[in-house]
DNA sequence: TCGCTATCGATAGTTACAGTATCCATTATG
DNA sequence: CATAATGGATACTGTAACTATCGATAGCGA
């Protein structure tokens, strides 16, 4: 167990507490108090940390994760459907709900349609146009509606018209997503747990490269349109200096 | 305040709570023991749940991003880097060191360079590529890189080939998020407490927009590319539904 | 064989975060 | 004037993710 600690630079403390959460699989067993962990374990305990350092995952998430990607037949729409729920609930609390507790609607009584929210429409709209076919309950929808729920709610309906703009990167993303996982199962022909793999860490870290990128982008984006932030004096210091 | 927390949904002690932490303002004395609060607070309260709930920002974060919100002067680029900071810091703890404790490092030494990793020059590579110019501090380019190395330390090398369609994606969503930015100004001649609340509720929001708006794409493409999931028997039962 | 260290497993403790709860001296309100 | 609420301070709760300690072995070198 030391060996694997310094392979892994995790502590061997913390290792007991994954074995106990069912994060990583028991060693093989030499004598009552005695395991012998391999390069399996090395290499779980790196996506372990791969998916909760990087990619955010509370601790009880990474095992669903984990568990899922160990269990034999499952479909990669399975294993997809798995990952997507861990890096979304995170963001979605339990049940969606706005807990206002008074006259708290924000003032306007919108129309009689039974429509679910605003949000949820522009979604739906969304989908429609795009051609995108899924299930009701991908977490996408949920996330994506809050989000342009949210945007109302605080008086940026301005930001909307970005919707069609990140459906598009989205759309692109994916396909990129779903090539990377043709492309491992050309390689493995069709080996589920290696496409199990791909989908997974793809999934959950997906999401942070594309975040990162997305702030380069947008400082990239911010020179060019803003060449010379305004000389304006403020109270904190900041850094204008020339790019990289 | 209990008028404050109706109109918020927010309990009042958690209101205090707020005050205390610096997120909300203090309202306007009408005695030692009373003050009044307004609009501004509950749009200000609304904000902050809104970064915390649907962005996941943690308090202090929140704290910093309403702080620059307010402040006169702030110039754009400024505001962009601290929301740009405030969405990172969660996924960059301190310092991105790898704790490797003993002979950790993943079996081959690489090349004599001084490259810092294979993540960071693949960064900078995209980025000439593109002709994006940024700061060498914007957290981007550590989260970015960061993803790519662990996709390699991970063994899935094959991910790396997405990266060219993220970046795309990126340039794609930056592009938007700085046409909301420049829309926003000419609608208010430049207002840059306007121009502030777009950048830090589309930069903050915006991440958790486009990882919704992945998930339904990628679970479109998966049909699009996957019709029928194998019909594989599994311990656990998995919705194989029409989508909707 | 003795002694040292390490291991497994269990239980308990720690730190950080995000609130909650309680108390108190006022103060507004019916 | 009595009740209820307010602002402010202090203290407490609950969860997450570790971290420390303990006790009974078990391996390994001298």
């Amino acid at each position: 167990m030391r060996e694997l600690s310094d392979r892994t630079g995790v502590a061997v403390p913390t290792l007991k507490f994954y074995l106990r959460e069912g994060l990583l699989h028991a060693g093989e067993r030499t004598s009552p108090n005695q395991a012998q962990y391999d390069d399996s374990h090395v290499d779980r305990v790196r996506l372990i940390r791969a998916l909760i350092e990087v990619g955010g995952l509370p601790i009880a998430r990474a095992a669903e994760v984990v568990t899922a990607m160990q269990t034999p037949g499952m479909p990669v729409s399975s294993v997809f459907g798995i990952a997507q729920r861990a890096v979304s609930e995170r963001a979605l609390p339990d049940d969606t709900d706005a807990t206002y507790s008074a006259g708290a609607v924000p003032s306007d009584a919108r129309g009689p349609l039974p429509t679910r929210t605003t949000g949820e429409a522009l979604i739906a709209e969304l989908c429609a146009a795009r051609g995108w076919a899924v299930h009701a309950n991908n977490p996408g929808l949920a996330m994506a509606a809050r989000v342009l729920d949210t945007y109302e709610s605080l008086g940026q309906r301005r930001l909307l018209a970005v919707l069609d703009a990140y459906a598009a990167a989205a759309d692109r993303v994916a396909a990129a997503d779903l090539a990377a996982v043709a492309a491992a199962a050309e390689e493995t022909r069709g080996d589920l747990s290696v496409m199990s793999d791909v989908v997974i860490v793809g999934t959950v870290l997906g999401d942070s490269l594309l975040a990162g990128l997305r702030r380069i982008a947008q400082e990239a984006e911010s020179f060019r349109r803003f060449p010379a932030p305004p000389p304006a004096a403020s109270a904190t210091p900041h850094q204008q200096d020339p790019p990289c």
